[in-house]
DNA sequence: CGTGACTGTCGAAGCGTTTCGACGAAGCGT
DNA sequence: ACGCTTCGTCGAAACGCTTCGACAGTCACG
């Protein structure tokens, strides 16, 4: 490994020459650059990072949290994607962190070991004492998803309460009335998980706004769960001829539960996916119309927000609350009228 | 943040002193050592990790490189628990890497930039580049998976063979004669990805052992295809009542299919996954019978081969090639006899 | 009681960068 | 032709740790 004490031998010069002339810290004579570039490029020069960071006191690296635990889908790796690309573009590397929700201390260590710059944080709950935490010892950091209070944290969010909307509105054009709506698990509404209250609260809002029967159902992320959920919704409401699936486990099960029923999509039912990662809606057929997360969009931004924060610059202006973004498939068409009820009497029992 | 010199000073000892003692590197009175961790827990002390790395040319992370694309699957997410568990205990921290298959040079880079002591490279192909740069530019490193040359390297492995020929020797054992395999794309064999041809390879071994009539299918990772399949598979041999799946995504689709044509799983059809995550599981009803990876155990035995490898120490002997773990589920069941040839037909125009 | 082998501790020299202050050499206006 | 900036470069001091060699004490042994 040639060190910068090679490369200012070679090219002649001294070793803050050599600095000045890699990082343009200060000016350096074209001549001079010239020839540090060629010795640099000769010697395979690569810098040092730890090296770098013990004397800067940054290490160039922003770190993703995410918890280990229950896999990671489509979506984290389009933020994943989306934060590395532009993470590259700031002179920043992305690693990702393996850590459970609850493991701020480790965080935090491995922050004040210096082993990264700042950290994004995800599956934020609305009252999160993880955060708190990483307030509380000064870390930089920028969540994907927000809490309650979000006086000058650096955030980006889906914008449920929008996407649920526009997703009961396409329902509604398409003429169904009754509406029901797939959620994650009622544990997760109870413990504020971020996405199931404001998704959840929004469907209520938008159906009252647009005076369509509206019904919350949850169920665990699981196809079974998704199947009985399916049979919950036709028990309260026989009616209904739209869901709306934030559940994508759920939503495959609702789907082959109809199938089992004799009901088909969308000739008899409509179901769009809300905020669901694109390659779940593979595992359907038809494939699921859906309102996906902009998630590589998003990655991107919480980079930049991260980076005004570590700045701690008043933060450049621009989205953080990103709606979702409409991809067509084949579960929706036009509400049956009048409703199928006695078809569906027949196969529920 | 409190830097040894702190502790040295406050605890009336030198500098080095500390060092021994925290680390243990040389013999401490048991006075003394008390003193300094008193002195350290007092400050809060947290050694900066840039500086060790810088002095002790180590970095104490050992990183494992994921390709950000098509999400991770819960299996990944296994290797990632078990590796950091194994790694902690070995007193190094874990990161994840997101980088393509074929950036290695973005590996090496920064390997050499010593922001990682060794890497656990998954997704492994059988001729695979990456591999052979890694190891021509002297980067530690060890294989989840395994190239077709393993000269000296450094792998642990899912035993796909085995697993492959228990999966039909668990159908054999009900009676079922004409098993099919639903492999992953046609295309991941002939790139020679390992899981794919070791599995194919090992499928036909162990029907013609066993005097099963064996078919191979491939198709694409989609439920939509995995339809497909399952209509290519009854039309090559409508004597099949039995299904070995290794492409999970594509078994959803092929148990939705049944489910279309009224033939019942197990009654008409068994169905058994290998070498899947438990997760997918959850996406059909019934939940699918499998063998599963043992993806935590693997984890753990490849931060153990790899920090064999980094010592340059001949490895201690354990086990590298893992079979799956049998998880019942609800997919399997005796063999239809005679098959229901007729009523195929009659649902398969 | 001297000798050698440990023990426990210290001081200092790195590790490979960044960055501060200094200092000649030009270039400018007057 | 004179001082004054500005430019380009250098030397040296950090950054916070590890680790080598040295050196007093201790202890057991013959």
């Amino acid at each position: 490994m040639a060190t910068m004490k090679d490369v200012a031998r070679e090219a002649g010069v001294s070793l803050s020459t050599v600095s000045y002339a890699l990082n343009g810290t200060r000016p350096i004579s074209t001549a001079t650059r010239a020839k540090v570039e060629r010795a640099a490029e000769k010697l395979g020069f690569r810098p040092n990072a730890l090296a770098r960071g013990l004397a800067s006191a940054k290490s160039g690296v922003l770190a993703l949290v995410l918890p280990p635990e229950g896999g990671f889908t489509a979506t984290m790796a389009g933020f994943v994607r989306g934060a590395r690309e532009s993470a590259a573009d700031e002179g920043f590397s992305l690693v990702i962190w393996p850590f459970a929700p609850d493991d701020h201390q480790r965080v935090h260590d491995l922050v004040h070991q210096r082993l990264a710059d700042g950290v994004i944080v995800m599956e934020v709950y609305l009252d999160d004492q993880r955060i708190d935490a990483l307030e509380e010892s000064g870390v930089p950091f920028a969540m994907i998803g927000r809490t309650r209070e979000l006086a000058n944290r650096a955030w980006v969010d889906t914008d449920f309460a929008a996407s649920v909307d526009e997703a009961v509105g396409l329902l509604a054009d398409l003429g169904h009335t009754h509406v029901a709506f797939l959620s994650h698990s009622e544990r997760s509404y109870q413990l504020q998980y971020g996405p199931s209250v404001r998704a959840v609260d929004g469907f209520a809002d938008s159906t009252r706004r647009r005076a369509i029967v509206g019904q919350v159902v949850f169920a665990e992320d699981s196809a079974g769960d998704g199947r009985r959920a399916l049979g919950a919704i036709l028990d309260a409401d026989p009616a209904t001829t739209g869901i709306v699936a934030m559940n994508e486990f759920a939503a495959i099960g609702a789907v082959a539960e109809l199938g089992r029923r004799h009901l088909s999509v969308p000739g008899d039912l409509s179901i769009i996916g809300v905020v669901t990662s694109p390659q779940v809606s593979l595992l359907t057929v038809p494939e699921l119309t859906r309102l996906s997360i902009p998630a590589e969009e998003m990655g991107r931004a919480a980079v930049a927000e991260l980076i005004d924060a570590m700045a701690a610059k008043p933060r450049r202006d621009r989205p953080r609350l990103f709606p979702c973004v409409y991809e067509p498939g084949g579960s929706m068409g036009p509400a049956t009228t009048p409703p199928l009820t006695t078809t569906r009497k027949g196969t529920t029992c």
